[in-house]
DNA sequence: ATGCTAGTGGACCGATCGGTACAGACCAAT
DNA sequence: ATTGGTCTGTACCGATCGGTCCACTAGCAT
């Protein structure tokens, strides 16, 4: 009985990452996300009292969060760096080819707010550096030279982005799953 | 005297580029392209029956087309292969940089639409594989074996819309200017 | 002069945008 | 039993959204 019935409140956050990642930010109404979570409009003021904005950031902790368990589970029990990154890469293509070959980066699609007032750009430039660091600590862990591991992060995550907005376009996950064979040697 | 008035229409376009860039196809307004261009409302509607899909559509076709003259020019006196890529990656960090580190991809940005029943997707898509198709042309012409030369010119354009994100999260072109870098060889 | 077309001025539209106001429901602590 | 907080139901708001309508002008051909 533990499937307790999630709080408005996250599934207005869920219900948000979820469109933003398809639509994006303006793409998304807030009469959707309010359809798409059955939350009471009421809930969502409540709970965010600077109403879309408060709520975009919370999604893009929210998701971003998410992808820093994936990155975690994709290097807990890799062998190594390089093939850490192939699973997190093939990990990435299952999430969009179950998404109906839509779904891009949740935290990226909100880049596109008139940001610097709201101060979004700022928490999406933070959830990223979250993301490469992660990612570079796991690279240490396994061997990569630490003065190699930030920069292998940043271009593993980098070819993430540029190849979430190729699949987006083929609707093809192809190219997600291509990156382990294109990345440099470390 | 060769600098005649542009039309109306160019205008539009080049105004809607500019801003879908910015905030996004659908953070950018009629009314601020309006505003932007200085063309009147009816003229929108005159040029582009299908009012902002069109536009959309006509913008992200002559930006792509701007981005393939700026690769055509990057590759056209490179050495090699690796040199044209360096040159583009500095390039397209220079237009970042003189954009006060706002404009990412062009093209992309549309891809935020309910794309299928406007096509704006396949038309994005379209875009992008032009891209790959010319600078896969310029790395065989270059001296990349033809079987690599696609893998690599799809490398290139994936690591660019990668650099773009995480450029405009942080504000600085640097990581643009690092792709030649990290690019395997060819 | 006439007709034809491309382009414009300007007023207007319903729909949707994001956001507000405020009373009531629920529930713990006293 | 009453209080005080969190959360919700309902109704409403002005602003902006993208789009339409139609009369008009400019230019050019006949």
């Amino acid at each position: 009985m533990n499937e307790a019935a999630p709080s408005s409140r996250d599934r207005l956050i869920a219900a948000a990452a979820r469109l933003f990642r398809q639509r994006g930010y303006h793409g998304a109404g807030i009469a959707d996300i309010l359809a798409e979570s059955g939350a009471p409009r009421s809930s969502l003021y409540h709970h965010f009292p600077n109403g879309k904005a408060d709520l975009g950031r919370a999604a893009a902790e929210w998701a971003g969060a998410g992808m820093l368990r994936i990155i975690d589970d994709s290097f807990a029990n890799a062998p190594d760096y390089a093939t850490g990154a192939a699973t997190l890469c093939h990990k990435l293509a299952k999430f969009f080819d179950i998404s109906d070959h839509r779904d891009g980066c949740p935290v990226s699609s909100v880049l596109y707010e008139d940001t610097e007032e709201t101060g979004l750009r700022q928490a999406v430039d933070t959830i990223f550096e979250g993301w490469i660091a992660a990612t570079a600590a796991h690279a240490r862990r396994l061997g990569v030279p630490a003065e190699k591991a930030g920069e292998a992060a940043e271009t593993l995550l980098m070819a993430i982005q540029g190849a979430w907005i190729l699949a987006r376009a083929r609707r093809s996950s192809d190219v997600l799953r291509s990156i382990p064979g294109r990345l440099p040697e470390v």
